[in-house]
DNA sequence: TTGGATTCTGGCCATGCGGTCAAAAATTAG
DNA sequence: CTAATTTTTGACCGCATGGCCAGAATCCAA
């Protein structure tokens, strides 16, 4: 797998085809799991579903927790990208509030898949110290995020007084919950009216009162 | 089990000890399951949690899929129950949709392990298709109840116009996702200080404007 | 071309699972 | 007390899983 004698070898310590070969596991992985769920996700399906022996799976990875930990990473960094980069372009506070959360949604609508594996994912997580092992490497970021953009809000005057972390919190849930719903079933609830009732919804919750 | 000659015994079909086990068992799943996580949860060990043996709950359950309806309707009817009874003593819409809130953020505080458990058991549905029966048979009865507030609060002028299912699925969004977050890390999530800002935010987001 | 390193295959194994069963124990009825 | 019935036990089964490995195939530099 790595090579013997270049152990150290700078940046290039894993190959081309390497790299290929685990981003195409782990999209074959979010995709079984999406359809089958995670518990008839084997490492068995995953590979047939791919079109590989099982055991380049076992080659490429650890194991199956190193699997899908990296399916974890995946989901949760192009989430991220993507609402980053809609966040930046917006140039004050209110406005970047609204595009974190129109972001959120319609990346939601544009990668169900992602977000069906996602929620199966998060019953996985056995011990209480995995529960938060996990918020605080996924959750916790994408909480500061917010948190930053409510403080400076409140710097700048645009909005009232309120604890930025409680109401990052309260964003960050009801973006969730919203999708949780969705993931459950896609046709009882329409995510573009969620998305406008929560624009409008925490916009009159954090404007400075008149 | 049953009796074999008083087969259609009116309204004792079980006797009062194969009720009691039932209890006993359920309950003792939702405590082995928010522990050690589904995953975890093998019959054996949630037997060996209540102190009687592995065969027990294959006699009292036709399998370990009953077994897990029971502990969901058992999760849901319990808040349900709690929710409702403080919904009905809230003489108007307004303060309806508020006791809707901090009734469902007083039980979770009450009792986490039925939500821990709760978080387990929503990735463990496979098929789309059992998604979508949960949320038909426990989500949608929530959110009408929600949503017969909002519309009687509309009826009654208490309330601006807006979209009741849209709503309904927003506040139960913004509980569930708040709630989530604090299943990962109770210590991250103030629950107290979130159901203070979500009950001020939807009495600002419903209120009709002057 | 050649030889070593990397990657892939398909079968094998130990483990733990849900479920079953005959027999033992406990409970109830007569 | 005794017999019938319900309930519990612990061992057992078939099965699917994650992980492992020897050898085949492929790739790549010399």
């Amino acid at each position: 797998m790595r090579s013997k004698i270049v152990q150290d070898g700078q940046k290039k310590k894993t190959s081309f085809i390497e790299e290929a070969r685990r981003r195409q596991i782990v999209e074959g992985a979010i995709s079984t799991i999406a359809s089958a769920g995670l518990s008839q996700a084997s490492l068995a399906r995953i590979a047939q579903d791919v079109g590989i022996s099982k055991g380049v799976i076992s080659y490429h990875f650890a194991g199956k927790d190193e699997l899908i930990q990296q399916v974890i990473n995946a989901l949760f960094t192009e989430t991220n990208r993507f609402i980053k980069s809609r966040v930046d372009q917006a140039p004050d506070a209110p406005r970047r509030l609204r595009a974190f959360i129109e972001a959120s949604f319609e990346f939601m609508a544009a990668n169900r898949a992602n977000f069906v594996t996602l929620v199966d994912i998060w019953g996985s997580f056995g011990s209480p110290e995995a529960k938060r092992r996990f918020n605080a490497d996924m959750y916790d970021p994408c909480r500061h995020h917010l948190e930053g953009i409510l403080r400076r809000g409140q710097e700048s005057g645009d909005f009232r007084d309120f604890s930025p972390a409680t109401l990052a919190a309260t964003v960050q849930g009801a973006i969730d919950g919203v999708m949780l719903q969705w993931v459950f079933d896609e046709e009882a609830i329409d995510l573009a009216d969620c998305a406008a009732e929560l624009v409008t919804m925490f916009d009159l919750a954090t404007r400075r009162r008149a």
